[in-house]
DNA sequence: AAAAACTACTTGACTTTGCATAGTAGATAG
DNA sequence: CTATCTACTATGCAAAGTCAAGTAGTTTTT
């Protein structure tokens, strides 16, 4: 089965989700994710998503030296960007239940 | 907020299983998906799904009469429908858990 | 009987997003 | 010095939902 349609715009929420834990690089929110169930997610999902936020100024980014490989960009969410995460949280709980609703009433 | 992306595969599963408790048609799949929370639903995105179910071979369609207006496209969903419908189930909840992780775990 | 409203389905251009694939490049270990 | 790990970039593609408009049959309203 093919997962792709399923992640559309759930993705955006996550990556937004670990970065409002503190800031953070591509790579390991990529890793982060992966452990936690995106197991097929790949670089060339993952980046666009993170230029995508940072256009809509709900990330903000810096880049520095890394203690073990080339320099990183570190990201870290706005305010916009924590608003917008309230209100992507609280959609998506809806959007879900409507379709567990759906799903589950036999 | 716009819910558009997070609708993507959710959709075409949920038409599915309204699908699946008995011999239906677009209108009446509309009203039921709408009421159980898509509230922003509407004919142009619904119409297309049943086509691609149709395509794919999950569901089965004949015209019959309607007795108040006029004559409806009655679906019902085939074997695959059904054994569609179980993986998606399944697939839908491990994604979601995956991103409640994410998104309930500061 | 004419007009409005409701039922029911169709179509096509558009946008967003994720995927595949490939590439660039610094740092470290063997 | 080559392989591997870290880290980010770029391009072209496909899938799905939205918008906007349209076509039509049927029933209700006036």
């Amino acid at each position: 089965m093919d997962d792709t349609q399923l992640l559309k715009g759930v993705l955006e929420g996550c990556v937004l989700s670990v970065i409002s834990r503190g800031e953070t690089y591509g790579y390991e929110i990529l890793s982060v994710l992966i452990e936690n169930g995106f197991d097929t997610l790949i670089e060339g999902t993952l980046y666009p998503v993170l230029t995508r936020l940072q256009k809509k100024g709900l990330i903000a980014c810096r880049i520095g030296k890394s203690p073990l490989g080339p320099s990183r960009k570190y990201f870290s969410i706005t305010p916009d960007g924590e608003g917008y995460l309230a209100a992507f949280a609280e959609n998506y709980a809806k959007i879900t239940q409507a379709a567990m609703n759906i799903l589950n009433d036999e």
